[in-house]
DNA sequence: CGAATTTGACCGGCGC
DNA sequence: GCGCCGGTCAAATTCG
């Protein structure tokens, strides 16, 4: 059985909750999502709005998968690739291609381990998904689940 | 030919 | 203040 395995982790030091799922994403395709609160809010500046800041929510999670590229269901937009220091592989910046959708991704390889995959979502869609591949459709489901009752717990 | 990507320039925050 | 570092812009280029 080929078995992905996708971590869910906070990017601040106090997680606001934590839990451990295991779910089949196809046939002889299990899935291990392990959450550990992996939202959090940040004040960010936004530069055309002086000392206006905005709350926006992050969550990262690690994927050891063959597939390079996640495709989560959305279409993204590159932005930008820079190395990153202390790593070998370029970090890439995509923005959601959605109208007025502000929400921005960053896709990197772990540096120890490079069939890690490192993806970062900074926003929140507050539209519906373009699409879904089959595959993962399920941790979609579960990403929204996440989101609801995060919002419910604030 | 319009849209997406590439890639060096640019910019702002932060540490020294 | 200056230079490094990470993030974004945008012109050129490629792609469909």
């Amino acid at each position: 059985m080929e078995k992905h395995e996708l971590v869910l982790f906070p990017s601040s030091s106090t997680p606001s909750y934590a839990s451990e799922i295991d779910f089949e994403v196809a046939q002889n395709s299990k899935v291990h999502v392990k959450t550990e609160g992996f939202l959090r809010t940040e004040k960010k500046k936004i530069s055309s709005q002086k000392g206006c800041k905005k709350e926006q929510h992050r969550y990262v999670f690690e994927t050891r998968s063959k597939i390079d590229i996640l495709d989560d269901g959305y279409k993204w937009r590159k932005y930008g690739e820079k190395m990153v220091k202390n790593n070998k592989f370029s970090r890439s910046y995509y923005r959601c291609s959605y109208e007025g959708c502000n929400v921005k991704k960053q896709i990197q390889r772990h540096s120890k381990d490079e069939q890690v995959v490192v993806t970062t979502y900074d926003g929140m869609h507050m539209h519906p998904v373009e699409k879904l591949t089959e595959s993962f459709e399920q941790i979609l489901r579960n990403f929204n689940i996440y989101n609801q009752f995060y919002n419910l717990q604030r």
